[in-house]
DNA sequence: CCTCCTATGTCAGTTACTGACATCAACCGT
DNA sequence: ACGGTTGATGTCAGTAACTGACATAGGAGG
């Protein structure tokens, strides 16, 4: 027999949506979350860097997707559409991994609260980075890497925004492509 | 006489840059601010909401010239045109308060933490917001508001950092139409 | 001169974290 | 089988970011 109950991550997640739930993010405790799980609070902390980090544990990053698949974009596509393939992949990723309910449920809470959004924004920031460093590997020049990364990225929090909403009974990547040619057709 | 000197705001603003470059963000504590600052760390926390405000704590918000900029566009601009022209207005409102080497500072600050970079990325969100707004008050439908909202804050995002990191002697503003003619450029 | 207003001080309390050290099942080599 | 090591957890004390409640006293206005 194991000395702890197994999964006291997998616990805690839950225990956390849960609470959040409940209570909202401000109004319940790390020692909460921790104690619906049957841990301590010092082991929530062990798992997870701040409380906030308890909504952004993604084991697949949409990160890595966007990065292979702008490794592997077509030669002849342009920086914008390299970017746009990437969120493409990291929604269809995304898609499989979560119902819409579920993202929904989640997004409501984040936009809640301020302290979630905030790390939300640096998460998406840390997307844009990476995709310009794709682009970058790609030989794609400074300014041009940049304002690409950006522009896919918009997209994709556009798409999934929207997606989210239950505005549309599109799927997340088809939202994508609607997103996409939003800005298409800005220029 | 008065009962304290005055200007404790002004006071714990200039206190709080002094300590962060000595110190680093993490390394000061609120009540070392407020007690350079000659007040108590309560009083900090009156004129701050919390510790991060101090470094954002703007009295021209940038957003307002952004939407005042979009309100008044030529009724023939796409709407990306105008939004760039209120993130245009807003460099030139920025490079006016401050010269390069103070931006370029509190940017060293700011982008040596994680909290900092967080909270300005909301800051950014919330222009992007304000400038959806301003966009849909100008008749802009929704899916297109929003891209070219956060075109424009990308362009905004690329010239700034362009013009303090010192790799050209452009002026914000110039640094505005250059980021801009790169997206242009994108599709 | 009295009164209210406002900015500040004081103090106690909660919560998010962090470091140091203890524990003990499980695993691994002999 | 036995002993040492490891890894996930518990325990505890401490720091720092806030927050609410209440006290204080100069200054403005009647």
């Amino acid at each position: 027999m194991a000395r702890w109950e197994p999964d006291a991550r997998g616990r805690m997640l839950t225990a956390a949506l849960e609470l959040f739930a409940e209570k909202g993010y401000d109004g319940t405790t790390a020692g909460d979350i921790a104690a619906r799980a049957g841990v301590t609070e010092r082991t929530f902390f062990r798992h997870f860097a701040d409380k906030r980090e308890v909504l952004f544990a993604n084991p697949n990053s949409l990160d890595e997707m966007v990065v292979k698949a702008i490794a592997a974009a077509d030669e002849q596509a342009t920086p914008l559409e390299m970017v746009i393939g990437g969120v493409r992949a990291a929604a269809v990723g995304l898609a499989e991994a979560r119902t819409r309910e579920q993202a929904a449920q989640r997004s409501r809470i984040v936009e809640a609260t301020p302290a979630l959004q905030e790390r939300e924004l640096l998460k998406m920031a840390a997307m844009t980075a990476a995709a310009q460093a794709a682009l970058a590997e790609r030989g794609v020049g400074e300014p041009t890497a940049a304002m690409a990364a950006y522009g896919g990225v918009a997209v994709f929090q556009t798409a999934f925004s929207r997606w989210v909403s239950g505005a549309t009974d599109l799927g997340l990547p088809e939202c994508v492509d609607e997103a996409a040619a939003t800005l298409r057709a800005l220029t």
